[in-house]
DNA sequence: GTAGGGATGGTCT
DNA sequence: GACCATCCCTACA
């Protein structure tokens, strides 16, 4: 910590007057100028719009009947986890402007005994209430200091599963100016696949801000979520189950396979090949014989004779 | 494209 | 004071 602090100064020292940061909504620190983009976000955001309106029409017209309600929540955290992946996530700005991406990367955290979850042994903390709380309550925490991870919480005392990346599908300009929010002036701009493939990118891609910790993502009027009307629901063959990510310390938790990711798309944080070659094995193996494989814990026990 | 290292500050013990 | 469900940048293949 103190060597941390070293470095704080050395910063504080470094940066010069006119370098001084401000804070985001969110809490996030941003450079002045994407601040001041920030606050051209309106405008922006109504060009945005106008050039969008016949999708945005198409999206309020079918909100109501595309919304998921509470009883969708109503799942044990993994398969919570897996049918999410394909739902879109809706963000309304205050300006009316609404940012969609599909979910295709989550991670289960049961908590009780595992013990990477932050609710591990039952413990409840002023942090982790919403995890507490009824399905479809939104839990949003911060990390590493300046970053923050969006999860939903399921059946089951304390369990909740972390959105870990989406696909965008609107509002792709303004997803990239938010982002870019927290990035080197001068860097390159990010493709599409990149705005979201992460827990705290998608928070800033959509504006997610700390204040949306425990909302109710079955009534909340700013972010919701969408079944997608275009696209079928995830085939089970097409999830891959494969270890969460980051939590290497945690022993035998960390092995858990309670990540899941829509196989082969571009958008999913980390990508991992072992975990694929294996689901795939199993998959073939349940189209053989269903009960064999796949339990509810997202372990494929394919049953060796 | 990928691996490695540095940065960041809230939360918990 | 240690830990951390991450991200960005740089260097290198």
């Amino acid at each position: 910590m103190a060597g941390r602090k070293r470095k704080l100064l050395a910063s504080a020292v470094t940066s010069a007057p006119g370098k001084a940061v401000n804070k985001h909504e969110n809490g996030a620190a941003i450079k002045p100028e994407a601040s001041s983009a920030k606050l051209k976000k309106s405008s922006q955001c109504e060009g945005a719009q106008s050039a969008e309106t016949e999708r945005s029409h198409y999206f309020i017209k079918n909100e109501l009947q595309h919304r998921q309600r509470k009883d969708f929540f109503h799942l044990s955290c993994i398969r919570l986890a897996k049918a999410l992946l394909g739902k879109v996530l809706v963000r309304r700005c205050a300006d009316g402007t609404e940012l969609r991406g599909r979910i295709v990367e989550t991670e289960a955290y049961p908590g009780g005994e595992d013990k990477a979850s932050h609710s591990a042994g039952g413990k409840r903390t002023e942090r982790n209430t919403a995890m507490f709380m009824e399905p479809g309550t939104i839990y949003v925490y911060p990390i590493y200091g300046i970053y923050l991870c969006m999860n939903v919480s399921s059946e089951g005392e304390g369990a909740a599963v972390l959105l870990r990346s989406l696909e965008p599908l609107q509002g792709q300009p303004i997803m990239r100016q938010l982002r870019a929010a927290r990035r080197k002036e001068g860097a390159r701009p990010l493709k599409d696949k990149e705005l979201c493939n992460g827990p705290s990118k998608l928070c800033q891609a959509l504006d997610i801000p700390r204040c949306f910790d425990r909302r109710d993502l079955a009534a909340d009027p700013e972010v919701w979520l969408e079944r997608d009307p275009n696209t079928n629901p995830a085939e089970p063959h097409d999830i891959v189950s494969a270890p969460r990510i980051g939590i290497e310390s945690h022993g035998e938790w960390a092995t858990k396979p309670w990540r899941f990711y829509l196989r082969g798309h571009s958008c999913v944080s980390v990508v991992n090949k072992e975990a694929e070659r294996q689901s795939l094995c199993g998959n073939e193996m349940r189209n053989l014989a269903p009960s064999d494989v796949q339990s509810d814990t997202g372990q494929h026990n394919v049953k060796r004779t």
